[in-house]
DNA sequence: AGCACGCCGACT
DNA sequence: GTCGGCGTGCTC
């Protein structure tokens, strides 16, 4: 007897086809079963729904109607129900077809497999990792026999013996007994961990993560990006030897990926690492869910489901009743108001470990420096910042130089007809590239050669504006020649950006020469102010940091904040030059309160201020916005589906009980309003209310695909719940 | 998104 | 006379 079966298959919003589809099946098939069906002229991957079919849905589509099943995966235990319910909220939420969040979020291998297939690597995998498999019969998977299997594979020698535990600082053991106290609840509050930066948030992790483990639970670490996952699965694995830790990002393998996700689901990592998408990892025994540096924007996915990893991390914490910790020395705004007001329990480490002092932070004030001659470009240092970065060279430190734009100079232009070097495609400067003499357009990845001669008026005077990290290099190589190190022979200056580490394993390389003293200087973008650990660097400069106070986003100067405060929290990180140890900010506008607060380490001074700010204008944590975004060839196209969809909306608005205020703004530009030749426009909503918002979007987005017809050209559209920049 | 169907220009 | 351009429309 055929059945109705829900399946959960990847069509886009857009298209109108939001839900999970129906289909036939001989026998019922537990929800979260992975499944192929037929859709269209294709076969792909779906997974079983759970949840009776709509009964217009019913009427529409006859069972006999349906479309069979192609295809059970048996070989994988189904997805548990919390994982699919983890998915549906995301779908509802961020306003996005089910099935393309279910399926976007599991490792893209298995997507590709069959049953056949699925099953050989499962068993391969149990081979390899000596683990017996599953019996076919849904039992649970066997319980890990820890450091004994691990031993007897082939491979790596026996686990080292468990390193001494470091003591724990007052602070630490506090924030632990309450931590502790979490694991025993019915309802776990979630928790906001405010360490400042050496105040050994990890060790916390750590210890919540051996309670986790002790209880024979999983714990779930989440990192802001794929580079610091290294570092701290190598604090993991020495701190729990015979467990299984496992990885989860993007930089894996898509087979790596595979096994490692498979592991997890089936319950035999006791660990798992990894960057926003390990969020939905399904984990059986989940116990411990940690989000590093919480305030990262890199958790807020970009493209597709345009998910908040940190926010789902307190959801799913909620919904498997387990401890949540967010950790952070400059925690966003939203967190650190729930946790004024308590709806997040606010764990304090305001100490040092090994009481070392926060370095010293300097203002220079750079309408008070020498102007260079006209026609000169600035000098990239300013005479007292140059004065210090010497002496550091002559006594054997490290400097790190922090500038947030890499390339040469940010555009290119010539002297005598006043052209400049535009992309063609976006709306966007492209950035001049000195080493191999590209101009490259940030944004659609066009490049080109150089020009030899202006392209509008042939002048062959072309010079660059601005300034990058290449050419900071350059120019700062140059300002320290002749210094003299003691160890004898020249200074030596290297750089560390999206460019120099493009190729596998070249971040690594550069980070251990920084570690083992073989550079001096040390020039960077964001990259290398997350999270590593440099012994010897005394001294930190921001060179240019100005431009993130005067952009639009309301969420600059907040960002800014962070990002100083983790760039400062590179300096000193050995006790001993602890005192030493500086942070230097070249400003043109000294006076700024968010400079002042962090010359005080102030974080809670710095977010009252801004908090104030943010709810005189009624912006988030005060108001919740979301953001309709369209792209098209013709920006006339794109602002009149805006502004026809705004109508909608209105007219829904009057038609429902008022949940708060709702305000609609203009369709505007984004600051980059052209991308690979297609026009952007976007549209912002702010509801007083996050119910009254989320009302207005499920009534409001389904209507939008009838829209489509209307507005020939349009390309596609996405709501941006919680949106990071507007 | 895929993938078809569909109706107009340069090739064997 | 066919191959193929991408415009429009559908997928349980």
């Amino acid at each position: 007897m055929m059945q109705r079966l829900r399946v959960a298959v990847e069509t886009p919003q857009y298209a109108g086809l939001a839900r999970a589809l129906d289909y036939a099946c001989p026998h019922h098939l537990p929800a979260g079963t992975l499944v192929r069906v037929p859709l269209g002229q294709r076969n792909i991957p779906g997974i079983v729904w759970a949840g009776a079919p709509d009964q217009e849905a019913a009427e529409a589509r006859p069972l006999a109607s349906l479309k069979p099943v192609a295809e059970v995966m048996q070989a994988l235990p189904p997805l548990p129900p919390v994982w699919c319910d983890l998915v549906d909220f995301t779908a509802r939420y961020y306003q996005r077809a089910v099935g393309e969040v279910a399926l976007s979020v599991l490792p893209p291998e298995l997507r590709k497999l069959d049953n056949a297939g699925l099953d050989k690597r499962l068993r391969l995998l149990a081979k390899r990792s000596g683990w017996a498999m599953p019996e076919p019969e849904g039992s649970l998977p066997p319980r890990r026999k820890s450091a004994k299997v691990q031993s007897s594979r082939p491979g790596p020698a026996e686990p080292a013996p468990p390193p001494p535990l470091p003591t724990l600082q007052p602070e630490q053991a506090q924030v632990l007994a309450t931590l502790a106290d979490a694991f025993e609840q019915a309802q776990p509050p979630c928790h906001l961990l405010h360490g400042v930066t050496g105040s050994g948030k990890t060790e916390v992790y750590l210890r919540a993560a051996q309670h986790a483990l002790d209880l024979g639970r999983q714990a779930l670490v989440l990192v802001p990006e794929i580079n610091l996952t290294p570092q701290l699965e190598a604090r993991f694995a020495e701190r729990f030897p015979g467990r299984r830790l496992v990885s989860l990002h993007s930089g894996l393998t898509p087979a790596q990926r595979l096994a490692n996700w498979l592991t997890a689901h089936l319950g035999h990592a006791d660990l798992v690492l990894g960057t926003r998408l390990a969020v939905f990892c399904p984990l059986p025994r989940l116990g411990l869910i940690v989000v590093d540096e919480e305030h990262d924007p890199s958790y807020k996915q970009q493209d597709g489901a345009r998910y908040s990893a940190r926010d789902l991390a307190v959801y799913r914490a909620w919904l498997e009743k387990v401890p949540v910790v967010l950790g952070s020395a400059t925690p966003s705004l939203e967190s650190w108001q729930h946790a004024q007001t308590g709806r997040y329990k606010l764990l304090t480490m305001a100490q040092r470990v090994g009481q070392g002092e926060l370095p010293k932070v300097r203002i220079v004030d750079m309408n008070l420096q020498p102007q260079p001659a006209p026609g000169q470009p600035a000098a990239p240092l300013s005479e007292p910042l140059l004065t210090a970065v010497r002496a550091r060279v002559e006594r054997g430190e490290q400097s790190l130089l922090f500038l947030n734009r890499r390339g040469f100079a940010p555009v290119l232009s010539c002297t005598a007809c006043g052209w400049k070097s535009g992309c063609p495609h976006c709306s966007a400067w492209r950035v001049f590239h000195k080493l191999d003499r590209t101009l490259r357009c940030h944004h659609c990845s066009f490049t080109e050669r150089v020009p030899k001669a202006c392209p509008d008026c042939g002048n062959l005077d072309i010079q660059p504006v601005g300034r990058g990290t290449e050419r900071l290099e350059e120019q700062v190589a140059e300002l320290l020649q002749g210094l003299e190190r003691p160890g004898g022979g020249a200074v030596r200056v290297a750089r560390i950006d999206a460019d120099t580490t493009r190729l596998k394993g070249a971040l690594e390389q550069q980070l251990a020469a920084v570690h083992d003293g073989s550079v001096d200087v040390l020039i960077g973008t964001q990259m290398v102010t997350k999270g590593h650990d440099f012994r010897r660097v005394t001294l930190v400069a921001a060179v240019n940091p100005d431009s993130a106070l005067f952009t639009a986003d309301f969420r600059a100067p907040e960002r800014l904040f962070a990002t100083l405060m983790q760039a400062a929290g590179r300096a000193g990180r050995d006790a001993a030059a602890a005192a030493s140890s500086e942070m230097w900010i070249q400003t043109w506008s000294p006076t700024h309160p968010l400079f002042t607060a962090l010359r005080q380490h102030d974080f809670a001074r710095f977010a009252a201020s801004q908090l104030q700010e943010r709810e005189m204008a009624a912006l988030p944590p005060f108001s919740h916005l979301a953001l309709l975004r369209c792209e098209a060839r013709d920006a006339a196209v794109a602002e009149g589906f805006l502004r026809q969809a705004r109508d909608m909306a209105q007219a829904l608005l009057t038609e429902q009980a008022a949940d708060g205020q709702v305000t609609f703004y203009a369709p505007v530009p984004p600051h980059v309003a052209k991308v690979a030749g297609l026009e952007r426009r976007q549209m912002l909503i702010e509801a007083s209310t996050r119910p009254g918002l989320q009302r207005l979007l499920a009534a409001w987005m389904p209507q939008l695909p009838a829209l489509r017809g209307q507005h020939k050209g349009l390309a596609r559209w996405a709501m941006d719940v919680d949106p990071l920049s507007i």
